[in-house]
RNA sequence: GGGCCCGUAGCCUAGCUGGAAGGGCACCGGCCUUCUAAGCCGGAGACCCCGGGUUCGAAUCCCGGCGGGCCCGCCA
C-alpha cells in the first residue's frame, strides 16, 4: 500500500465514523500542523451543542477503536498513519531513482526565457529571468514534458541599431569579458544619440533599414548584437541557464513572417488606420483608457516590435503545444496586447510567468546611474567567499576540487535565493542575504546531500531490509516528508511555482539532520533499513537540488 | 489620473482555492571522544499595513483607504 492509499483508507474511516456518531460530513486538513490528516470539528459544534473540543475528543475515541492513531488538539482531530507497513513500499519506489519523475505527458513544452537585450552584461535584476526559466524548464521536463528552451535576441529596433553604431564608431572598454568592454560603446553611442544629431540620423536611418529588410544592415545590427551575446551567454553558462536556442528577430522581417502578420491583421474587422498607421481596436475587450489602439505598422508601414513579437509567437507555436514566457512584469501590457492579437488570428497564446524587479537598497538599479550589481560580480564574489569557508573547513581538500566546489557552492546560493521568493513578489538585493550560506540557502541542502553520500560511503552493509518494529519518531517524520515529493512537484509543475521548491528542499534537509542526530545508521541493528532511508534522500535531494540548477555534492 | 502586482517579528520570507501563523538572518543560552557543527537543541521576538463586510471561523474572500513597485509611445 502506498501512503496516498493509506490515506484515503484513513479518510474513509473518517467518514464511516462520522456516519455512526451521525454528524454531518466535516471539512478535513491534509497537509495538517500534526500526523497525516486532521478533521475540523468546529463547522458542526452549533449543529450538536457540544463545544469542538469535546467533539474532536469523541471523534478520536471512535477512530482508535477502528485503530487509527488519532488525538484530538484544540477542536481538531489529527490522525496520523502507522508508517511502519507503508516504509517498504515507499523505499522500493524511492530506491529506482524515479520516484517524483512524472511520466512523459507528451506536451511539447517551449520556454522563452532571458530573451534579455544584448546592451551589457547581466546585472542582478536581469539574473531573475534565467534562473526562474532555467528552473521551470527542468521542472517540466521532469514532469514528463518535452521541454525546449529559447532565447529571442532583440537585433532589430533602437537598441539595438545603438549598439551597432557604437561598436562601429567607438572604443570598447578595457575589461577582459567581452560583454563588459562592449557596453562602454554602447554607452558612447546612446550619450550621442542624445547629443549629437547626426548620430542619432545614422541610428535611425540603420533601424529603418533593418526593417525594411535591407540585409546588410541587418547582418551589421546582428552581428554587434552578437559580439555582446558572447559574452552575455559565458555568464549564462556559468550560471547554469545557458537556453536551448537562439531565435533572432531579424529573421522574422527577412523570413517574410512580419508580412504575412500585418497581412492577416489588416484583414481583420477590428482593424483601424490613423494616417497609414494600423491598429487594432481592442474596445471591446477591457483594456484601460488609451491602450485600446494597438499598432502594429507604423505611417510609413513598416513594422513594430509588438508586431514582430505576434510573428514570433506564430513561429513558436508552429513547433510547440505549450509557449511559456517567463517575463519581467513590466511586460504585463504589452503581454495582454499580445494575446489579444494572437487571438483575433486564432492563434494560441502564451502563458507567462511575471516576476517582479530586483532593486538595490538605494533604489533601482541603473546602469547610467551606476547603481548596479553585475551577474558577473556577483559570482565572482559568492565563489570567493564560498572558497574561503572551504579553505577552513576542509583543508584535506585538493585545491582544484576546493575551487570547482567553491563555485558550485556560490552559483548554488545565488540561485536558490532567487528562486525562494515568490516570482510576483519584488526584492531588494542585500550582499547579505544573497551569500547566506546558512540555514535556508543552498549550502545546507548540499551539505545534507553530502551528509547522505558520506554515511553511504562509510557503510559496509548495502541499504535495504526490514524495517525494525520500533520506529524513532525522527523517522516517522523523515518518511513523511520524503513521501511528499511527488505531490510538490506536481503542484509545483502545474502551477509554475519554482518557488515550491526550495522550501522542500530545506525541509528534506531538516528531516534528515533531526534523523542523523536522533539515529545512529552505520552499525546500527536497523542498519539496511536507515541506509535504505539515506540512499532514498541522496535520491531525492539529489533532484530537487538537480531541478533548482545547484550541484548535489558527494562531500562538501 | 487609470490599470496590474505587492504589504506577515528588527530584517528576509512561506502560507493566499477560508480552518492550529511556518522557516531563515540577526539576538540570548546549550551541544563537536560515535556516520561532516555550512549542523542540532532550547529561549525571546507578530495589533499578518489600516478600516469595514461575509462566515461558526479571515493573513487568506469582498468593499474602501494608506504605503511601495510596474505599466499606460506609430520605442523596444
Amino acid at each position: 500500500m502506498t501512503p496516498e492509499e493509506a490515506l484515503v483508507e484513513a479518510e474513509q474511516a473518517v467518514a464511516a465514523a462520522l456516519r455512526k456518531l451521525g454528524w454531518p460530513e466535516l471539512p478535513l486538513d491534509r497537509s495538517p500542523q500534526h500526523g497525516d490528516l486532521a478533521v475540523i470539528c468546529f463547522p458542526v459544534a452549533k449543529q450538536l451543542r457540544k463545544p469542538p473540543e469535546a467533539l474532536a475528543k469523541e471523534l478520536a475515541s471512535a477512530l482508535v477503536v477502528r485503530g487509527l492513531r488519532a488525538n484530538a488538539l484544540k477542536g481538531y482531530c489529527n490522525v496520523a498513519l502507522d508508517w511502519r507497513p507503508l516504509a517498504p513500499e515507499l523505499l522500493v519506489q524511492m530506491a529506482t531513482g524515479d520516484f517524483g519523475r512524472g511520466a512523459p505527458t507528451g506536451h511539447r513544452v517551449l520556454i522563452e526565457h532571458t530573451s534579455a537585450n544584448a546592451t551589457g552584461p547581466f546585472h542582478m535584476g536581469r539574473a531573475r529571468n534565467p534562473v526562474i526559466g532555467d528552473t521551470l524548464a527542468r521542472l517540466l521536463r521532469y514532469n514528463g514534458d518535452e521541454v525546449a528552451t529559447e532565447y529571442y535576441v532583440n537585433d532589430m529596433g533602437r537598441q539595438a541599431a545603438t549598439l551597432a553604431y557604437g561598436v562601429r564608431h567607438f572604443a570598447p572598454g578595457d575589461a577582459e569579458k567581452v560583454d563588459h568592454a562592449l557596453v562602454e560603446c554602447y554607452r558612447q553611442a546612446n550619450a550621442a544619440l542624445e547629443s549629437d544629431p547626426a548620430a542619432k540620423e545614422a541610428i535611425y536611418a540603420l533601424m529603418e533599414r533593418c526593417e525594411q529588410g535591407d540585409t546588410e544592415a541587418v547582418a551589421e545590427v546582428a552581428g554587434a548584437a552578437e559580439k555582446m551575446l558572447a559574452g552575455m551567454r559565458v555568464s549564462l553558462a556559468r550560471l547554469g541557464a545557458e537556453t536551448g536556442a537562439f531565435f533572432h528577430e531579424s529573421q522574422l522581417v527577412t523570413g517574410g513572417a512580419v508580412g504575412k502578420v500585418i497581412e492577416a491583421l489588416v484583414e481583420s474587422s477590428l482593424c483601424g488606420d490613423e494616417e497609414g498607421a494600423k491598429y487594432l481596436d481592442l474596445t471591446d475587450y477591457g483594456i484601460a483608457g488609451r491602450n485600446q489602439k494597438f499598432f502594429f505598422t507604423r505611417k510609413s508601414g513598416l513594422s513594430l516590435y509588438t508586431t514582430r513579437d505576434v510573428a514570433y509567437h506564430l513561429s513558436k507555436f508552429s513547433r510547440c503545444d505549450i509557449a511559456i514566457n517567463v517575463l519581467g512584469e513590466d511586460h504585463k501590457l504589452q503581454s495582454q496586447l499580445l494575446a489579444l492579437a494572437l487571438t483575433e488570428l486564432d492563434a494560441n497564446a502564451p502563458d507567462v510567468v511575471f516576476y517582479a524587479f530586483v532593486s538595490l537598497p538605494g533604489g533601482k538599479m541603473s546602469t547610467r546611474a551606476g547603481r548596479v550589481v553585475y551577474l558577473d560580480d556577483m559570482l565572482d564574489e559568492a565563489g570567493q567567499r564560498a572558497l574561503a569557508e572551504l579553505e577552513q573547513r576542509r583543508p584535506d581538500m585538493a585545491p582544484v576540487q576546493r575551487e570547482k566546489l567553491a563555485a558550485a557552492i556560490g552559483t548554488g546560493a545565488l540561485r536558490y535565493n532567487i528562486l525562494r521568493v515568490q516570482a510576483e513578489k519584488g526584492f531588494t538585493f542585500r550582499w547579505h542575504d544573497a551569500l547566506s550560506f546558512e540555514g535556508d540557502a543552498a549550502p545546507f541542502a548540499m551539505y545534507s546531500h553530502a551528509r547522505c553520500c558520506a554515511i553511504l560511503r562509510r557503510a559496509k552493509g548495502e541499504p535495504g531490509g526490514d524495517p525494525p518494529g520500533d520506529r524513532h519518531a525522527t523517522e516517522e517524520e523523515f518518511l513523511r516528508q520524503l513521501s511528499h515529493w511527488p505531490a510538490t512537484m506536481v503542484r509545483a509543475a502545474g502551477e509554475r511555482k519554482v518557488h515550491l521548491l526550495p522550501p522542500y528542499a530545506h525541509g528534506l534537509a531538516r528531516a534528515l539532520n533531526g534523523f542523523y542526530r536522533d539515529c545512529q545508521v552505520i552499525g546500527a541493528p536497523e542498519e539496511g533499513f536507515r541506509l535504505a532511508l539515506v540512499d532514498a534522500t541522496r535520491r531525492v535531494l539529489g533532484d530537487v537540488l538537480g531541478l533548482l540548477g545547484v550541484v548535489a555534492p558527494e562531500e562538501m
